[in-house]
RNA sequence: CGGGGCGUGGCGCAGUUCGGUAGCGCGCCUGCUUUGGGAGCAGGAGGUCGCCGGUUCGAAUCCGGCCGCCCCGACCA
């Protein structure tokens, strides 16, 4: 358990990457372990990370015609108990409740894993029609799964997402709801978080305990290992019928509905870092940032400080006027340099600095968190073009993030025949992130694969993701019926 | 649940082998000097050494038991 000293180097991802994640969560001060085993603390910076997420997230589902409602903490254990594959997935990790006001409850709640139950016992109650369909919900929760081995906005016991959930007519309908929430989700992830994912569907093993089929959008962290960063299912009438969420067709018949459901969670903020973060610390998409500019003064004397304090309470504010969120560091007890490599660790992506020096030539330094090719880290410019240049290097920066995460995937790609479980095995030791290979669909292959080289199918490409040429050998021996990707994952 | 590691001021650690009444760095408080890449000096606050029991004149240290946390695997968002 061997720790950095507080406030001081990192480990080089190159060295441990775990133990890089681990410093770098709490050092940025994203997130701290509580005294609940299993269970953290997210600190501002990393609450407000999640809040721009939040955000987007929600605007995107109210633009595909979702609205927010808020369902119990608690469900009933045999509302979990109902839908068989479900609880077959959740029962080993769920905390239960049997205790309240005093006594022993007659029935035990469970802490929500997931609310598919108590949400379709609910649509049960108010769909009656097929008018009163389709039902477009969302909810933002914490909810508990007691993991076995927990890590910080990785794997939690407790966590913050949003599920929706949904009923539809027809099966193309939810079909259809399933696939463009994949869609958002994706869309999501490049344009905001600048972190490219590959979507798809789940193998049998991989899907949601009572879904008929999962999508999944998976992205490639520096390390080589697979996030699962976003799942959108298709639960066909499964929990319709256990719920008795029934509808009078428009030809009069009673029919069960189809269902969706869909999450991303906080885990979304351990990819953020995993996908972009260096040695130095985190590094935030400017969309994301709580802080996108930080402006430092820097002076000596009473007198210079109050000039300087002065012009970066200005700017602070001017960069707020134009929609940018500046934040003017005025510690005074703190030195410019403690103030360089805090702010840098938390990936602020542009830093003005404000000295005597710049106050004299009328200038200031503008300073980026990461560089690109043929791009000074540091440059001193006029106030004036200082603040009108920032919106475009906030946008450069977001694309830079994006393409320079694509470049590592694609790096850490591996298409071509495959034709063995050794072979996957050794392209992955040889730093293989992504392995496309065929599979014949048999979930033995799986299995023995997971077993002998700890990588599982993240998915099943969508078209657009498959390769050029279609793979004819299997990994498992014998032909290909459709093409895989392949991961280790977290 | 298997394997490994660790519990000592807020944080990171030393001290444990060989028992003698707790120390270092960072942080924190006060003052002065400082401030363009983790400031300096001076003074100061802060610890029933994870818990319970045992041995002993005396336990952070030895013995027994328990608890917790972290890391690596299996399970999983």
């Amino acid at each position: 358990m061997k720790k950095r000293q507080k406030g001081k180097g990192l480990t080089p991802r190159a060295e441990d990457f775990s133990a890089w994640y681990n410093e770098v969560v709490q050092q940025a001060e994203l997130a701290d372990y509580s005294p609940v085993r299993g269970s953290m603390v997210i600190r501002p910076w990393g609450y407000g990370i999640w809040e721009k997420m939040q955000r987007a997230l929600d605007d995107m589902f109210k633009a595909t015609g979702h609205q927010n409602a808020y369902f119990p903490l608690l469900i009933p254990m045999s509302f979990i108990e109902r839908e068989k594959e479900h609880v077959e997935g959740f029962k080993p990790e769920l905390a239960v409740v049997t205790h309240a006001g005093g006594k022993e409850l007659d029935e035990a709640y469970v802490i929500r894993p997931t609310s598919e139950t108590i949400i379709y016992s609910m649509y049960a109650k108010w769909v009656q029609s097929y008018r009163d369909l389709p039902v477009l919900l969302n909810q933002w929760a914490n909810v508990m799964r007691w993991e076995l081995r927990t890590r910080l906005f990785l794997r939690t016991a407790e966590f913050l997402w949003q599920e929706g959930h949904t009923a539809h007519a027809t099966e193309s309908e939810a079909e259809e709801e399933a696939r463009t929430i994949l869609g958002v989700y994706r869309t999501f992830m490049e344009d905001w978080m600048a972190m490219p994912a590959i979507t798809g569907l789940k193998s049998e093993a991989e899907k949601f305990a009572g879904a008929v089929r999962s999508y999944a959008c998976e992205a490639l962290m520096q390390d080589g290992k697979a996030l699962q960063a976003g799942t959108s299912h298709m639960l066909g009438q499964n929990f319709a019928r256990q719920f008795g969420l029934t509808f009078q067709s428009e030809e009069g018949r009673e029919e069960y509905a189809w269902n969706t459901s869909w999450g991303v969670s906080t885990r979304l903020v351990g990819g953020l870092v995993m996908t972009h973060g260096d040695d130095v610390g985190v590094v935030l998409p400017p969309k994301l940032a709580p802080t996108q500019v930080v402006v430092l003064p820097i002076g000596r004397s009473d007198d210079q400080w109050a000039v300087v304090a002065e012009k970066a309470r200005r700017i602070e504010a001017e960069l707020n006027d134009r929609g940018i969120r500046a934040l003017a560091d005025q510690r005074r007890h703190l030195s410019p340099g403690a103030k360089f490599f805090e702010w840098e660790r938390k990936g602020v992506p542009l830093r003005i600095e404000i000295g005597p020096r710049d106050v004299e030539r009328g200038e200031v330094v503008v300073v980026r968190r990461v560089s690109g090719e043929g791009e000074a880290r540091k440059e001193s410019m006029s106030e004036a073009a200082a603040l009108g240049g920032i919106e475009n290097r906030l946008a450069a920066l977001q694309r830079r993030l994006l393409d320079a995460a694509r470049a590592r995937r694609d790096a850490a790609t591996y298409r071509g025949e495959v034709s063995s479980t050794d072979e996957l095995g050794d392209l992955l030791n040889e730093g293989a992130g992504f392995v496309y290979s065929g599979w014949s669909g048999d979930p033995g292959v799986e299995d023995r694969v997971k077993n002998e080289t700890r990588a599982t199918i993240r998915v099943i490409p969508s078209r657009e993701f498959r390769s050029d040429t279609a793979p004819t050998r299997c990994v498992g021996g014998g032909g290909a019926n459709m093409e895989v990707v392949w991961a280790r994952a977290y």
